[in-house]
RNA sequence: GGGGCGUUGGUCCAGCGGUUAAGACAGCGGGCUUUCAAUCCGCCAACAGGAGUUCAACUCUCCUACGCCCCGCCA
């Protein structure tokens, strides 16, 4: 079993993109098959190295690999389109030999025309198959006009079927389209013809892509037809859609896996997120291994209809899988975070501070804020809590109070921090929240956060009496 | 304009002729906590609409509506 996941390079990785990546990749571990990555970059003008660049770094991080690609290597190669035009000329000059191509030399501004023309009689725009029975002259005359001719497939006028292994059954009548382009004016294939050649020679036996493609499968099965070759079995996905329904673009937001990744969502996460789109288990289970995924997947399991991709879910998600991993590497993982906002402290405070902290983490780009209070010399004070805490008339005195026996307390640890508070309150005849919550306000500047003795602990004596001193001035 | 595919709570998803239509996210309420979070308990909420087929339809058929896709010298 050989798949293959074949992004353009014309941007970032997309979540759909990635999905439909996910799902060949599973398939192909699943099988023991191979998983094979083509650059698809045969539009010259939009494709960017940078975005290959960043389309396989991007894969590496969700944890996709391939058995065959770019730089890799493999029998099949090359793995980029754009070093493979020669291999396309060649299909298509078989083409034109054995009379299933022609030239055509309607220029893009007649064929816009004409669409137009038609759409406006409420007919179908496509293609009239003018340029099929061209005589000599006539190609010479428009050659001479300085015209430069693309290449047309001969459609056969029949009925195709085809047995998608999501949707089942699913048939086209090819006299409802017009014959089209394999070979653009420029000698470089469009993507209609290149996917068939490349799937041919790089012997794909099982194509998995997007519900997007599913009208351009019978095209593509009749060139499979023509060049005599295996017709591989398709499967083609269901969209994955913004939270408005259509399709998933910039203004939904963040849509490329680069930018989840910046936000700080954590590689397993997004995969085991991206497999629940679009697929299910009968048991309804929502959490899986990357290894139980591929031992689960299937393709008849997948869903038909599409789906609406929901941050918050991811985002719970990416909690979740926060909160399982070990405070090493959280504090690993959180310091170019930390650092973008010239925060950091020592590891083992920091290991400390993120133990307390974890369980309020649901991206990682939101750790700085969550721990600055940890890192920095002077706090800052939410307004609102300064003002409805701090400024109690009583606080001040309760302050003072606790400082001073504080000051004596040699065991800084939560356990002997709590004992000695909670006593000291009752003495005071006082009630805990009424001395808790200054206490809180007073050394993190907030309302919330982690215990207040295990902050506490982990701030450490100096620290809390330094900015017990500071709360004073506040009250 | 033609063609293709789809439609279960706000969202993901289970169900494959007979179920109180399950679970998860979100939302709401409660317990636990000094607070937030985590966690636990509970609640809210769905078969797009209409015709058939059938003793019985979310499940099968057809029609309608809506959404998405293709009809590009984009992929």
């Amino acid at each position: 079993m050989r798949l293959r996941f074949a992004p353009s390079p014309t941007g970032y990785l997309h979540i759909g993109n990635a999905r439909t990546a996910l799902f060949n990749y599973l398939l192909a571990k699943k099988h023991r098959g191979k998983f094979i990555l083509r650059i698809e970059d045969t539009d010259i003008a939009r494709s960017e190295k940078e975005f290959e660049k960043g389309i396989i770094e991007d894969l590496r991080w969700l944890g996709i690999d391939w058995d065959e690609g770019p730089e890799k290597g493999g029998d099949f190669g090359p793995y980029r389109q754009s070093e493979r035009l020669k291999t396309y000329r060649e299909f298509a000059e078989r083409l034109l030999k054995q009379d299933k191509a022609y030239y055509c030399y309607c220029s893009k501004g007649e064929l816009e025309q004409r669409n137009k023309e038609l759409l406006a009689r409420g007919e179908s725009p496509r293609y009239d198959n003018r340029c099929r029975n061209l005589t000599k002259n006539q190609g010479i005359e428009y050659k001479l006009e300085g015209r430069r001719p693309v290449i047309r497939f001969k459609i056969p006028e029949r009925m195709i079927e085809i047995n998608d292994l999501i949707r089942g059954k699913v048939s086209f009548d090819t006299r409802l389209m017009g014959d089209f382009i394999i070979m653009k004016s420029d000698g470089t294939p469009t993507f209609n013809f290149a996917v068939v050649v490349d799937d041919i020679l790089m012997r794909i036996t099982t194509v998995i892509r997007g519900e997007d493609h599913l009208s351009n499968t019978p095209r593509h099965i009749m060139l499979f037809e023509a060049l005599k070759a295996k017709i591989p079995e398709f499967a083609h996905m269901a969209m994955t859609l913004g939270p408005d329904g259509s399709r998933l673009s910039k203004r939904h937001g963040a849509t490329s896996v680069r930018e989840y990744r910046r936000l700080g969502m954590l590689p397993e996460a997004f995969f085991n997120y991206l497999a629940l789109l679009g697929w299910g288990t009968k048991e309804s289970q929502e959490l899986f291994t990357k290894e139980e995924l591929i031992k689960e997947f299937s393709l008849e399991r997948c869903k038909e209809g599409a789906a609406i991709f929901d941050i918050e879910k991811l985002t719970w998600m990416n909690g979740l899988y926060i909160r399982k991993k070990e405070p090493e590497e959280l504090v690993r993982l959180s310091l170019p975070y930390l650092k973008e906002k010239g925060l950091g402290g020592e590891e083992d405070y920091l290991r400390k501070i993120i133990v307390l902290e974890r369980e309020r983490i649901k991206k990682l780009s939101e750790v700085p804020e969550l721990i600055e209070y940890f890192l920095v010399e002077k706090i800052k004070f939410d307004p609102e809590a300064v003002e409805k805490v701090l400024k109690r008339p009583e606080v001040k005195e309760i302050l003072t109070s606790l400082k001073q026996e504080l000051e004596n307390l040699s065991d800084f640890s939560a356990g002997s921090l709590e004992k000695t508070i909670r006593n000291w309150t009752k003495n005071k005849d006082l009630k805990t929240k009424d001395v808790f919550h200054p206490l809180r306000v007073a050394i993190t500047g907030r309302t919330v956060g982690p215990g207040l003795f295990e902050t506490m602990e982990v701030l450490g004596k100096e620290r809390v009496l330094k900015r017990l001193k500071g709360a004073e001035r506040k009250c």
